[in-house]
Order: structure tokens, then sequence, then C-alpha cells
DNA sequence: AAAGCGGGGCT
DNA sequence: AGCCCAGCTTT
């Protein structure tokens, strides 16, 4: 039966397979790249990214030669920023080290940074036919369809489990095609919503088929329980430069006002200007001095988004000292929202440093 | 084990 | 509006 799916699903794919710019090419360079661009991301929003990046930074030489900055000039509007800091850092520790050489060996590609089990699965066994098992949102879902597995294949036993289902489906030859595959087939076919069962090469293997259950396997990702939040907000306006002050509801007084360090820094490298928004949605919740401004939350992540990255403290829990400021960064986590490069990283964090001194210091 | 990192596309 | 996406690192 395993050897019917191998076939089922290649002659699937060899009819049904896009074309894609990294497609086409077994060169590791550009494979790792598209994949590093494709982590969390959709294949529409890569395409464009992708093109001019390996335009600009045909191998991993030229990679390593270019300036961080430059780097991330180009990658301005993917998010996660980290993945192209990462991307740089290992190219350079690939042409110092090893010769500007992508081998087929996992244990080296592991010890990049920004390089885990899938990318590395990914690159080897599309480069080199290596035979590693890769598991992403696509052939996760499709799996647990064709199994029926009825736990939650993204965490603890379920992680498990469908790793060592992809690894036993693995067929000897042809290993990137098959995997590639397994990918197309979730993003083509056996869709998150009304998959098209009709068309699928396994439909007569499917469990979840059997069962009619193809919609609710696997279960979706749960989500936090909303928390409401207050805080009061003072939006100042000098010139050009806006000042931005917080403070829990709870707490009786206002912190010093001090400048927004990293709004210039955000302004300057964002082309679509990150301040501005801040002012035009606390403004659109018609934030006055001294006004209270409650937000119903449903994630940590989704307030901050709302606020921007003034509001850390606060929902950190670590606001219990009577005042609280916005100028202070907390986590380096944090810093990866913003397009900085490794130095403008450090001063920041230099001045995150010196803002919690003071803070301390007045408390 | 769980949180954190984004922006876009789709229903 | 929610939900989802070719994951990895940090805590």
């Amino acid at each position: 039966m395993r050897a019917a799916l191998q076939r089922r699903l290649l002659v699937w794919f060899a009819q049904h397979r896009r074309s894609l710019p990294w497609r086409n090419s077994r060169d590791p360079y550009r494979i790792w790249v598209s994949e590093v661009m494709l982590q969390q991301t959709t294949t529409a929003a890569v395409i464009p990214y992708y093109e001019r990046f390996l335009a600009t930074f045909p191998t991993v030489e030229a990679l390593a030669q270019a300036e961080e900055e430059d780097v991330l000039r180009l990658w301005q509007g993917l998010g996660y920023y980290r993945r192209a800091r990462h991307l740089h850092a290992a190219a350079r520790t690939l042409v110092q080290h090893h010769g500007g050489r992508l081998p087929d060996d996992p244990d080296l590609w592991r010890s990049l940074p920004g390089v885990g089990r899938y990318i590395c699965a990914a690159v080897l066994s599309q480069a080199f036919d290596r035979p590693l098992p890769i598991v992403e949102a696509n052939s996760l879902r499709v799996l647990a369809r064709l199994y029926g597995y009825r736990g939650d294949p993204r965490q603890g036993a379920g992680q498990r489990w469908v790793w060592r289902a992809a690894q036993a489906l693995l067929p000897t030859q042809r290993v990137g095609d098959f995997n590639q595959a397994l990918m197309e087939l979730g993003s083509l076919v056996c869709t998150p919503r009304q998959p098209r069962c009709a068309e699928c090469p396994w439909q007569r293997w499917c469990r979840a088929r059997q069962l009619g259950e193809q919609e609710r396997i696997p279960p979706p990702a749960s989500r936090p329980v909303p928390v409401e939040v207050q805080e009061l907000a003072v939006l100042i306006r000098r010139g050009s430069r806006w000042l931005l002050c917080q403070r829990p509801a709870t707490a009786n007084r206002w912190p010093r006002l001090w400048e927004v360090p990293h709004a210039e820094i955000a302004t300057a490298n964002d082309a679509r200007a990150q301040l501005p928004e801040v002012v035009r949605q606390l403004t659109a919740l018609e934030v006055q001095a001294g006004q209270p401004l409650t937000t119903l939350c449903h994630s940590v992540t989704r307030f901050r988004i709302h606020l921007h990255a003034w509001s850390a403290r606060y929902l950190r829990g670590t606001f219990a000292s009577s005042f609280y400021t916005a100028a202070v960064w907390v986590t380096p986590q944090e810093l990866d929202r913003f397009p900085l490069s490794s130095p403008q990283r450090r001063l920041l964090e230099k001045q995150a440093a010196k803002a919690v001194n003071l803070k301390l210091g007045e408390t």
C-alpha cells in the first residue's frame, strides 16, 4: 500500500505541480533562501521578495559580502526579521568556515542559525535527494487526515507521531519530489477547509474521508481567552515628534515623559512608517490626556500589535511598581519586530538598560 | 512545553 | 473578523 501511495502521489504531482521560482533548480542556496522566506509565509507573498533577493544576492558569497542592513532592506515587509539576520549570519559562516560550500551534511546545516529540522531536511532532500522527511503545515494536515489521527499533531505526542508517519511514508528515490508533492497536495487539494477530496489521488485510502471528518482533522488551534486590559494613555506632539505615555489604570501617577527612543529608527527603517500608524490608531480611539483606554485582547500578541511596542512591560506583569514607561524595551525578542540591524539592536538594548535603571531609581 | 516573532490572503 | 500560513529560538 505504501508503494501505491507513493506512486499515485508522484503521478499526481507531475501533472499538477505549480511552476515556482525556486523549483527547477537543485542549487541548495536557492532552495535554502526559499525555505527561509516561506517559513510561516504564503507562496504568493514570497515570490516578489524571492526574485528580488536572488537577483541581488545570487550566491552565498554575494550574500555573505552584503551588509546586514542591505539584507534587511530587501526583507522589509516580509516580517519575522530574525529570519533575515540568521540567513545572513549563516551565509557568512558558510563562506568563512566552509569555503562557501553547501554540502550534503545534516549536522552542518543544523548547526547554522535559523536552520531547524524542517529546513535542513527540505534543503537536503531537494538538493541531494537525501532521505529525510519533512513536516510542515500542509503535510501535517495531509498525514493527519490520511491516517485519521485524532489528537493535535502540532503538539507533544502528536508531533512525534506525524514525523514518524512522514518518515515511514518516504520513498527511497525521488525523495525531494515526494516531499514537495506532499506539501503541494496539502496546498492545492487537502486544504484546511473544504478539501477537494474528489480530486485527491489518496482518496480511497484516506481515513478522515471514510469517517467524513475531513473538516475536523486536524483540530483547530486553540485561541487564547480574551482578557480585558485597562490603561491610560497620553499622546503629545512636539513638532514632528511624538511622545507616547502610558500607565496601568491602577497606577496613581504618570511616569516621566520620555521620548520613545526607537520611534525615529522605526520610521527611518520602515517604509510603512509605524509611528504614524500608532498615532492614527490611538487617535481613532479618541485617546486624550488622562482618558481611560480599554482594550479587549485575545492574546498578548494581538494587544501589542494594536498598541505596538510600548505596552510590553504592562502585559508581562512586571508593572507592579507604581509607574511604567513606554521607553523600556524588555527582551531581545521584542526587537525582532523591527528590521533593525545588529548594531542598531545593540544600541537599543543599551538604551533600554539605561531606562530600566532610571525606572528603578525612581520607584 | 509554551511563548514570541508579522504581514498578507482567504473565507 | 477570524483563521491560517514551506518554523525556529528562547525561556
